[in-house]
DNA sequence: TGATTAAGATACTAGTTGGTATGAAACCGT
DNA sequence: ACGGTTTCATACCAACTAGTATCTTAATCA
């Protein structure tokens, strides 16, 4: 990193990083991975594709930085509401309001439907090395943070016994995925909610 | 159609209709509509491109033929089940034999996984419009199989009347989604059989 | 045999893709 | 003012895409 008294020699960068990252996301996030590209983003971003290489090297660099970059925007305060000490009924009436736009927390309101991470894990193998390996930890930690809320729940008794936790997380992940795809196929949030309360009722008591 | 003790006039046809399509077919559903090129249909199924394009017309025909091809191999022998006049229980069974490799129907066997028709109507709107057209009208033979299947259970009191029968299909058409998603991953056959049984627990009686 | 007809293969079009070489432009220190 | 340094935009590359024009091949009909 430059020292930030440290006036640089050469022409003054007016590349923006955030700006083009965030461009980049939102149109993968918002028209499919596979259907934009480099050139699709630059255009966007009012960049020049010399310029975006320079930051991200390669398309994969740039989608490995555009998927973490999904992450702590919106993984990160989803794994929030799971790691939270609360009852595991109060924990899903906060997943429900996540996945419920109208009810959304202020930073998700506008941003496009369906989920990144899913999207490319979706089609994880016609991805560069570095996103796949970014796919394949997000996906892990996923995973843990649902085995985790379900372990706790289960040890509360707050939950039905009936099958080993990895099948509980399989089955509430793809509850989860479903959801994101009835949203994407554009369903009404509390048709949405009604789908994910019909799946919970074989967990809860 | 041509006569068949009529001779055509000029030099006799090599293209081969039934074979470019079952590889069309297989090669849409194994590595993804998006993924496969006229020019690699063209190579597998060693065709030339004119002879293509004069049986199919275009990317669009083809792909909606295919898409046919697909709904009378797989979806309809589905559909056959759904209609069957036994109890649900009996239905559901065949349902999940349906989803296991090992269990599964003969001429079933040795076939991609996942379904070429869920895939399509994912993104459907990259397709053109014989081929969206085809995706719609099988869609929507698919969610009336489910319903009838679901309100025939209902009237006899064979499921649980927790929900209108559109969110019951809903419901169901989603576990069936994530089943087949399992199988693309390469989860096993017996664990697929659990997350569907789960599911399936809200609804039984 | 020669005309007609249809299908064959090859090569082409225009546009796209991820990625880069090139030279001008804009700043610094001297 | 000038050299050094870095970033800029333009233009380019090879490979691919869907689709087609052209010309050859192989058959029937007269």
């Amino acid at each position: 990193m430059m020292s930030p008294n440290k006036i640089p020699r050469g022409r003054p960068q007016t590349f923006d990083r955030e700006k083009t990252l965030q461009t980049a996301v939102n149109s993968y996030w918002a028209d499919g991975v596979e259907k934009v590209s480099i050139n699709d983003i630059c255009k966007r971003a009012g960049i020049s594709k010399p310029g975006l290489y320079r930051e991200f090297q390669s398309e994969d660099g740039l989608k490995s930085a555009s998927l973490e970059a999904y992450r702590k925007i919106i993984c990160v305060p989803f794994f929030e509401i799971l790691k939270k000490d609360q009852p595991f009924i109060d924990g899903l009436e906060e997943v429900l309001e996540f996945f419920n736009r109208e009810k959304r927390y202020v930073h998700l309101k506008d941003c496009p439907e369906g989920c990144l991470h899913l999207d490319m894990f979706h089609s994880r193998l016609d991805f560069g090395t570095a996103t796949a390996k970014k796919i394949d930890d997000l996906n892990k930690e996923y995973f843990e943070q649902l085995h985790n809320w379900v372990d706790r729940a289960k040890d509360l008794g707050e939950i039905q016994e009936i099958a080993d936790t990895a099948s509980l997380v399989a089955f509430i992940s793809a509850q989860f995925r479903s959801a994101l795809c009835f949203r994407k196929t554009g369903a009404a949030s509390e048709e949405i909610e009604k789908f994910l309360r019909l799946g919970f009722r074989v967990l809860i008591k």
